[in-house]
DNA sequence: TGTCCTTTGAAGAGT
DNA sequence: ACTCTTCAAAGGACA
């Protein structure tokens, strides 16, 4: 991790695990001193529990806590063996280098936003309305074609050395240098100040957790005070919710991570998933739907809260910028818009991530000592439910173009009659639904027939590739069948919200997939709309459900790490898991 | 009503 | 050690 050496090593450890000594480094570059991190965590909470007075005052006496590693207990839950995170990845690594406030490690999201702000000082009027200045909203193509986003700390080289600058395309088209969204005027910029300053979300939180705050322990501060209410349990936060005294923008921002079924009518849509899940077994308010039967095993779970896991850096960030991208693509579609975040996120310099990475991992820490005992694994009860349902679903009829699937279009004279004539596979009927490696061909494609999307299968079958053609693996029949003269365009925007008029006609097209948003598939050849059309580009897209690309991605990976120069050049490699199972496609520019 | 979509990151399970 | 899978948030869409 460069940032690592660059820091001297000194990874800002300011995990406060129970009374142990801690290290901490004066930011100065004085002496260390070493503190209980029971002391250390009062002393963070005197940092944090003002948002915006943190702003105002900069502070002295914060000091980098950087533990000793030989007591490093492991942040993650003492678990022994190797951390998920490389030793370097303690955001401290990366914080340090960065000016006060955030030099002490004790970030907030004001920190964050007043960094922000300071960082984007000339930009501070577009960097609410995301104006011309803005990095990446506001350039025109040869900049996002020429300027890679500022830093780029969650970008692992693959997609870089791939598409610098050009982060993988969208499944919602967002066209070349458009900014959809006009300047937000004075007074708008305003109300989006508000959304992206300290004032926001974690501010009002932190002010609406104060009443609960005696009843947690009084060493976590105000940000971390609003991760409390997210990890509070069922009766400290029952009743009436601090939520009610939040903005809606808060309000939404800040489910409780509890999900008792008393907070149902807290959350009105969202977190329904795991609440309904859970709470609908929990929750006696009715009653009525309870068989005695499955009762006993309810009860169970009913006494147990769901305990929702805690938010990386990225769930952080989205909860933060969420209602801005909303309110300026006024797209309500959160798979849209969270595909604009996770292009911003990926545009993110690194120190801006590292906020968030930081707050990420105390939010980490704060769960880790609420609940000692949570395990994500606790809330995989209903994945195990999905995962049988599919199988299930799965199970019952694989009417795919097995032929096509196991052959590929290369191979095209091996395929059954029907199956050339986009008929019904017999060679997979008469195998009468098999097993192995068959099914696996579809396992992942779930019960997709012929695709009306011949184009798009047939793009992606060889090789046995995943049905989600529609959303994936066109983009390798683009890159495919389109003419490599095909002019690129080498600035389609990632950061931006398709302008109204080119968003507005995406409802009437017709999506290839019945999930998939209306029209928002870029690489559904077909769609007018997609990034190819659009562009005029090769969308190097891999589709995570494909073993083989799966296994291209990984190698690339791999390649790239040898290549890298080491983690000195590419923080990104350790800063990030290797999730395989992403689709990291990137715009490839010729 | 429940699930999917879509994103990234964390973590556990599995190999 | 590595890969895979799931969940976390969000809210519209869809079965």
């Amino acid at each position: 991790m460069p940032h690592a050496s660059e820091d001297g090593g000194a990874a800002g450890e300011d995990a406060c695990s129970s009374d142990e000594l801690i290290v901490f480094k004066d930011e100065n570059g004085g002496e260390d001193v070493v503190k209980r991190s029971s002391d250390k965590v009062t002393e963070e909470k005197s940092d944090l529990i003002d948002l915006s007075e943190s702003e105002k005052v900069s502070s002295n006496h914060r000091c980098s806590p950087v533990k000793t590693s030989s007591s490093t207990p492991d942040l993650n839950r003492s678990k022994p063996g190797p951390t998920p995170h490389p030793p370097a990845f303690n955001m401290g690594y990366l914080v340090a280098p960065y000016p006060s406030p955030y030099t002490n490690g004790t970030t907030s999201v004001s920190m964050m936003s007043s960094y922000l702000e300071s960082q984007r000082d000339p930009l501070t009027a577009s960097k609410i309305g995301l104006g011309p200045a803005h990095p990446f909203f506001c350039h025109n193509g040869e900049q996002l074609g020429t300027q890679p986003p500022p830093a780029h700390m969650g970008i692992p080289p693959y997609q870089l050395d791939k598409a610098p600058g050009l982060p993988r395309p969208s499944m919602y088209p967002f066209p070349t240098g458009q900014y959809p969204y006009p300047l937000l005027s004075p007074d708008m910029s305003q109300v989006a100040a508000s959304w992206h300053t300290p004032a926001s979300m974690y501010h009002q939180i932190s002010s609406a957790g104060t009443g609960f705050r005696g009843s947690y322990p009084p060493s976590l501060g105000t940000s971390l005070t609003s991760e409390l209410y997210r990890f509070s349990p069922t009766g400290l936060m029952s009743g009436p919710s601090p939520h009610h005294h939040l903005s809606h923008h808060t309000h939404h921002s800040h489910p409780a991570i509890v999900t008792p079924g008393v907070r149902q009518d807290l959350h009105t849509d969202s977190n329904h998933r795991l609440q309904n899940d859970h709470s609908k077994n929990s929750s006696c308010s009715d009653g009525s739907k309870h068989h005695d039967t499955v009762q006993n095993s309810n009860n169970q779970d009913k006494k147990k809260p769901h305990i929702k896991k805690p938010l990386n850096a990225f769930m952080l960030y989205m909860k933060e910028m969420r209602a801005k991208v909303v309110a300026e693509c006024t797209l309500k579609e959160s798979a849209a818009i969270n595909q604009i975040l996770g292009r911003r996120w990926h545009a993110l310099g690194r120190e801006e991530q590292a906020k968030y990475y930081e707050l990420a991992r105390r939010e980490r820490q704060i769960h880790m000592q609420l609940y000692p005992d949570w395990s994500s694994r606790t809330n995989a009860t209903r994945a195990k439910k999905r995962k049988r349902k599919q199988e299930t679903h799965d199970g019952g009829n694989n009417s795919m173009k097995k032929c096509r699937a196991r052959y590929g279009l290369d191979q095209q004279s091996q395929w059954c009659k029907p199956c050339r004539r986009k008929k019904r596979c017999i060679r997979y009927i008469e195998s009468g639904g098999d097993s192995g490696n068959q099914s696996d061909d579809n396992q992942s494609t779930g019960s997709l027939g012929h695709s009306d999307n011949e184009e798009a299968d047939s793009a992606s079958s060889p090789g046995g590739l995943s049905a989600l053609s529609s959303l994936t693996s066109p983009g390798m029949l683009t890159q495919a069948s389109l003419s490599p003269a095909t002019p690129l365009t080498p600035h389609v925007s990632e950061y931006e919200c398709p302008p109204m008029s080119i968003r507005m006609p995406l409802a009437v097209v017709v999506p290839t997939r019945h999930h998939q948003p209306v029209g928002t598939n870029p690489h559904d050849i077909n769609n007018p709309l997609s990034v190819n059309q659009l562009t005029g580009g090769v969308v190097n897209n891999k589709c995570h459900n494909n073993p083989r690309d799966q296994q291209q991605q990984q190698h690339q990976q791999q390649n790239d790490l040898k290549t890298s120069g080491g983690p000195n050049n590419q923080p990104e490699q350790q800063q990030r898991p290797n999730n395989s199972n992403r689709a990291l496609p990137a715009i490839s520019v010729t």
